[in-house]
DNA sequence: AACTGCGTTGCTGAAAACGCAACACCTGAT
DNA sequence: ATCAGGTGTTGCGTTTTCAGCAACGCAGTT
């Protein structure tokens, strides 16, 4: 439709903050994007940008307006979606934003089985923490989010939610690793390699740690999974992570998880949110029954 | 918006049936039409229209197109009156798609109170059953359906249910009218006068009847309750109402309302009804709001 | 004071939309 | 069988809208 693309416009200028740099993403002069911009506010009969001396800001109107303007965009791509469904095609994307916890694993696996089934649809991943996944659900920027938060208030509709324990993770040589259930004191008898404040086993671990006598500062602190993993390897050191990103013993050479007492730590939760009221694409809709059956299947019963 | 005439159009080729008419109702050639219909074909990639030789009728894509069309149209006003209203001039338009029963009293008093408070608000008031107005919900022609149903299994959001019992109606200076509340048989001793099948009381009355012996057929049927009254103003027959729609003591002359024994007759439920996942308006929600408000203080408590 | 980045506007050629008229087709009545 | 009246569709000239260019005014920065 030929008004999509004026909506596109005012979307991109929403989210850079400036008509000449929204101009330039689209592949369009200054001018046309701002004469589109000029029809839209004065067919709505109010302006929906505040300017400003080094851009272009939201205002109130302008608020509602790029929530429906985005609303509406979403739905056409639902409609799209939704006849090419219907005529047999079976292609769309999927957007997900996600904790970076399911990148090794899990949501690597889900894509690919998902793709043996439809390999026309097309998936965009992005790691962010739950707060920013909720933006990005509102903002329309994704259509699911798999995030972890150990704390349950979200904003956005929770499809699905799954407890998670906490593991640790060791060389596969490491004394520790003949038990099967840690204690958590257990594991700080040895140097403990942590990701950074933020992650979702990190917070997981300041909470049980509130207080503990044995608890101590980190040998390693880093931003990277795969250094950290490399790290425990080819030392003594201990490191933690929820679960579902937890290596699998059969899938990695030098190290192995195991499972962190829950009478140390309480599990959180991996939700997978949806935008309130939101009608999804078929590709997207289909991906959320998958995941959702996988994660039902393979996490619920051991956790009863 | 632009795109905006086309989706009209579009919906109004969809409920007129054909393009010509179509043109004509939108004060268009038909060539201009039929152009903005194909284009926008073109752009989604399927046809939405059958072609058929009196005319055109949606197919299976178009059902869906004509979904996401109208969803658009709607979410578009929506838009308007959220800006509107933070703009401060309480403005907008509100459909109503109603029961007879609500027209002489119920209706009128609302919107006479609403209009009171936002006299830019303009109303437009369809009477329709239950199975029409649920129609008229999913195809965005109502923005909020007041219908009354004695059996409750709608396809709609139901906002609201109040109970409703029976009134009988008969002349001020009627045998019957010395009585509170009335058997059913009481009524039955006198000519009864009844709406035609398919209003609302009608429907309760006929369930109430079955297998009695007293039951007989009414002296005179009609469609118009203009009718009905002022027939039992001046003769001895009783007709039947439901409660809502029963005349007020105090306002009518020469006829009275009676309660009918709730053990004679059960009542049905008045639907305050609205399109699953619609958000609307902000006139039509304040609207909806007010009708809650008075329904639940005035009708609720007394029949407790 | 010069500069840089921003939104905005006049102007011109290109592109899209419109209305008119004519066409092809089907249906039902004559 | 023929014709009239309805339908969707298309070619063409005209009108309207739109995109790009260049320039302007403005505000903060160097």
């Amino acid at each position: 439709m030929k008004h999509l693309v004026t909506f596109r416009l005012i979307d991109a200028i929403a989210r850079t903050g400036s008509i000449r740099s929204a101009a330039e993403q689209m592949n369009q002069t200054p001018s046309a994007v701002q004469r589109r911009l000029q029809n839209y506010e004065d067919e709505l009969g109010y302006e929906i940008f505040e300017r400003t001396s080094r851009g272009v800001r939201l205002n109130a109107a302008g608020e509602m307006a790029i929530q429906h303007i985005r609303q509406t965009l979403a739905d056409t791509e639902r409609l799209n979606s939704l006849i090419a469904d219907l005529a047999g095609v079976r292609r769309g994307h999927v957007n997900i934003g996600c904790s970076q916890a399911l990148m090794p694993y899990f949501l690597p696996a889900q894509i690919a089985r998902y793709q043996a089934g439809y390999p026309e649809v097309t998936f965009n991943v992005q790691v962010m923490e739950h707060s920013r996944a909720a933006e990005a659900l509102e903002a329309f920027q994704v259509d699911i989010a798999l995030v972890f938060d150990e704390k349950t208030v979200p904003d956005y509709e929770v499809h699905l939610a799954v407890p998670q324990r906490l593991a640790a993770i060791m060389a596969r040589d490491h004394p520790l690793a003949r038990h099967k259930v840690l204690r958590l004191r257990q594991c700080y008898e040895y140097p403990v390699a942590l990701a950074l404040r933020g992650f979702s086993g990190r917070l997981l671990l300041e909470r049980a740690l509130h207080g503990k006598t044995f608890r101590k500062p980190p040998i390693v602190q880093s931003d990277s999974f795969e250094f950290l993993m490399a790290h425990v390897a080819t030392t003594d050191a201990i490191t933690f992570q929820i679960q579902i990103g937890a290596p699998d013993a059969s899938q990695e050479r030098g190290i192995i998880s195991r499972e962190v007492d829950t009478r140390d730590v309480t599990g959180g939760m991996l939700l997978l949110g949806i935008k309130r009221n939101r009608a999804l694409p078929v590709a997207a809709s289909r991906f959320v029954e998958q995941i959702t059956l996988s994660l039902s299947d393979e996490y619920r019963p051991s956790l009863d």
